[in-house]
DNA sequence: GGATAATAGACATGCCGACC
DNA sequence: GGTCGGCATGTCTATTATCC
């Protein structure tokens, strides 16, 4: 199993042939090529193709539950699509995009999500389709078309923000469960800062980009900083960067306290014997505070 | 230092499915 | 049948980076 690459988008438009016509899929220039994007430069007249925009967005979602399934080697975990989690806001009205989750069904409880993904991917590459031999190819990478990845769109990392706060003020018993951002192409320069921020606050765990080589010619952006974004290069790399995310049981707090009030909880913790009661306890004055 | 290219960010579009 | 939120994609403009 491989992950993201330019397969997956071929694949992408052979299935999607079986119940999308081709003006459904492509766009037609005024020269009479069908292409997926516009190429840049192009100045013809042009329209914006709506009905792509949900099949991809099942595509992309059903490929990441697939490999997620091919890769969670424990019996015990399940990779439930459009789950719902009412008690922490996330109902049948938006649910969550993938989750792994304990309990093998669509409606959970908190405690039995490890971890829920939102996926923002899109086709990365420009493809024609030849109508005459029924052939698609790649007509090349990001750069040379006018569309832009989700990654690299302000809008679409600023809705996967708010979309993960929502989950993250909804209630206390959401402060356990990581949430990782999942794409397809480098974060732009100027969200690599924010991701960051989101993930030493705690927000956000992560933005993982499942694309190795966005690029045809030239390379992308490993990682941010402090790792809030990161490309994944290969299966192996998903998979460890994930058990360890599992194994830190991490915790969500944040408030806006004085020092003083700061140092009288800690005093109170600090009467716990080991250092995990002492946390918890600061949790919990944190929360009843 | 000025011209040009690239980027960020706000806003707009139309399709879909769920719901009332 | 109408409304609403979600989706990926497009346009436009101000700002920033890059090149000569």
């Amino acid at each position: 199993m491989r992950l993201w690459n330019k397969n997956q988008e071929k694949l992408f438009f052979d299935k999607s042939k079986n119940f999308a016509t081709y003006e459904q899929l492509f766009y037609r220039t005024d020269d009479g090529r069908y292409v997926s994007y516009w190429p840049k430069g192009y100045s013809g007249a042009k329209s914006t193709l709506q009905a792509r925009n949900s099949l991809i967005g099942n595509y992309t979602e059903k490929w990441v539950c697939d490999l997620l399934n091919f890769m969670l080697d424990d019996e015990e975990l399940f990779v439930i699509q459009q789950a719902q989690i009412p008690a922490i806001g996330i109902t049948h009205r938006s649910p969550a995009d993938i989750v792994i989750s304990k309990a093998n069904k669509k409606v959970l409880m908190p405690d039995e999500v490890k971890l829920i993904f939102e996926v923002k991917m899109s086709l990365v590459w420009n493809w024609q389709y030849d109508e005459t031999t029924g052939h698609v190819r790649e007509i090349g990478d990001y750069r040379t078309h006018q569309g832009r990845p989700s990654f690299t769109r302000s809008d679409s990392i600023l809705k996967a923000i708010g979309k993960c706060i929502d989950i993250r003020v909804s209630n206390v018993r959401a402060s356990k469960i990581p949430l990782i951002v999942l794409g397809n192409a480098p974060l732009s320069n100027g969200f690599c800062k924010k991701a960051d921020y989101l993930k030493t606050s705690g927000i956000i765990q992560g933005f993982w980009s499942l694309n190795p080589f966005p690029l045809n010619h030239g390379n992308t952006r490993k990682r941010s900083h402090k790792n809030g974004f990161i490309r994944m290069d290969n299966v192996d790399e998903l998979n460890m960067t994930l058990n360890q995310l599992f194994k830190q049981e991490l915790n969500f707090f944040s408030g806006m306290e004085s020092p003083q009030r700061l140092g009288q909880l800690i005093e109170i913790a600090n009467r716990e014997k080991t250092y995990q009661e002492k946390g918890l306890k600061f949790l919990n004055l944190l929360k009843g505070s």
